[in-house]
RNA sequence: CGGGACGUGGCGCAGUUUGGUAGCGCACCUGACUGGGGGUCAGGGGGUCGUGGGUUCAAAUCCCGCCGUCCCGACCA
């Protein structure tokens, strides 16, 4: 194919921003920091969003909806939480003509006005757990934006929920982290990431424990795709969130909170674009299959084609726009990353075939029209298992298992690091950040999550980070 | 806020060293031929060169100020 994007893999931010313009994904917002999401790049948010949904109500959480303007007063009542998000918060001091009395704040998240309405909402064990989810826009005043991967304005999710335990609260952490998180972006998205626990350092303002999914990005970085949040009961203590215990005694709940947001759809640029743009696994893809007519004749048997995979469960568009010209239009979904391409031209029909092209592992192979209800679905099928496990290859093949923090600082410049927790300690950490080198998460040495920092045997990953 | 670079049609850039009245690629418009990987040919429209001042017969080009953008660092889903 002819070189389409201006750069190429070498030069990193080039890159990444050339295929979310050729893809037509997004743009820049008028604001510095925020984003304009196009049809298609919204389209795939659209995808993650129904995907995620779905797992997080699996969970039992609810969708509700809370204001976007926040009393400034409320941030103020954990004392954790107003020192982290001050110097990022967006603040509304005029409004209706007139000064303000009390500042607003554009949230940055909800922990806080959903708390003060848990207080309300809960007065009994009975009420328990309370399981919130918000799909919503947050505002961040980001000093170094970055187009998806973090702007000052982005949509996420963000769950938020009260138990009547520590144990179950820190439970119900773990099961989104892995049931929701870890499964959509293991499963769907195709990206293999490392499930963890934050050191203190890391951790979310206000938390007891931050847990995250770490995915590596194409030049060797890390990209935190999502996290769940155990609270403890910092703020139902701030908030007053208490209720009446089945002995009778008044108690403090236990909260978490946990978010993902459009970040996902630059981490799968991120791990999954190549020099010839995007590449969207089948399960994401809102187009899987794209039916082209090579030239006009075609084209009713093209519409057949089409409503035949369709009714075999594929997502499929047809195109059969045969008067632009063919290598345009080819050019142009696999810059999209449209994971198929059914290609019909009169010498197929002809010999009663079409022409299977793979944007995924490449290559193109002639199927007989009879058989493409069958093969295509399993086609997509197949080169979503070798989408993540090559992904997964590509990782570990650039995890450098070192010893010393003087190696993890030197490795994590280039890509990651793991050596043992034992051995950096939050003095190696502090070091290490010198060097723009962070941990991103501890795991247990069978990759499990573990239950606190000081557990022995803890494995700590490190590299750089978006 | 520290360090670096850059502002020239919609986008990407050349031209600045050595001043001479603005050019290229892509995109766009018209027409024709085409059509199995961004096709070919012909014609066409669009820029007071970020901004304010200075030097000069003459400034995109030299000098001074200002503004803005991007990259590296601090912050972060």
């Amino acid at each position: 194919m002819a070189r389409v994007l201006t750069s190429q893999a070498e030069d990193f931010p080039r890159w990444y921003q050339d295929v979310i313009a050729k893809a037509e994904l997004a743009d820049n917002g008028p604001v510095r920091g925020t984003m304009v999401i196009r049809p298609y790049g919204y389209a795939l948010w659209e995808r993650i969003q129904a995907e995620m949904d779905a797992r997080i109500k699996e969970c039992g959480a609810q969708n509700a909806y809370f204001p976007l303007f926040i009393p400034q007063s409320y941030l103020a009542r954990e004392a954790q939480h107003v020192e982290g998000f001050s110097p990022e918060l967006a603040v509304v001091t005029h409004a209706g003509g007139k000064d303000l009395d009390e500042a607003i704040i554009v949230r940055p998240t909800s922990e806080t006005v959903i708390g003060e309405f848990m207080a309300k909402w809960v007065q009994s064990y009975r009420d328990l757990p309370l399981l919130l989810n918000q799909w919503a826009n947050v505002v961040r005043w980001e000093l170094r934006p970055r187009i998806f991967l973090r702007t000052s304005e982005f949509l996420w999710q963000e769950g938020h929920t009260a138990h009547a335990t520590e144990d179950d609260a820190r439970a119900y952490a773990v099961r989104i982290l892995h049931e929701a998180y870890e499964d959509l972006m293991v499963n769907v998205l195709a990206v293999p990431v490392v499930v963890g626990r934050k050191t203190k350092q890391e951790r979310f303002a206000g938390a007891t424990n931050t847990m995250t999914c770490e995915a590596m990005t194409r030049d060797g970085k890390a990209l935190q795709m999502g996290t769940s949040h155990e609270l403890g009961q910092n703020f139902a203590k701030a908030f007053d969130i208490q209720f009446t215990s089945a002995e009778g005694g008044r108690e403090f709940a236990w909260t978490t909170s946990w978010g993902s947001s459009t970040r996902m759809v630059g981490g799968v640029i991120m791990v999954h674009g190549d020099d010839d743009g995007l590449r969207v696994p089948p399960a994401l893809a809102p187009t899987q299959v794209v039916v082209m007519a090579v030239k006009p004749e075609v084209v009713d048997a093209v519409h057949k084609i089409g409503a035949d995979l369709k009714a075999a469960g594929v997502r499929v568009v047809v195109d059969d726009r045969a008067d632009i010209p063919f290598g345009r239009r080819a050019v142009d979904w696999e810059l999209k990353g449209v994971p198929v391409r059914v290609e019909l031209g009169p010498r197929d029909l002809e010999a009663d075939s079409a022409t299977l092209a793979k944007r995924l592992s490449g290559g193109k192979t002639p199927v007989a029209l009879g058989e493409l209800s069958t093969e295509v679905p399993r086609l997509l099928a197949a080169e979503q298992d070798t989408m993540l496990e090559s992904a997964r290859i590509e990782r570990d093949s650039r995890i450098a298992d070192v010893s010393t923090v003087d190696e993890a600082a030197e490795a994590g410049a280039e890509a990651w690091a793991k050596l043992p927790w034992e051995t950096l300690g939050e003095d190696g950490e502090a070091k290490l950040a010198q060097s723009g080198v962070t941990v991103r998460c501890l795991t247990r040495a069978d990759g499990s999550v573990p239950d606190s920092d000081t557990e022995p045997g803890l494995v700590a990953y490190v590299a750089r980070s978006y």
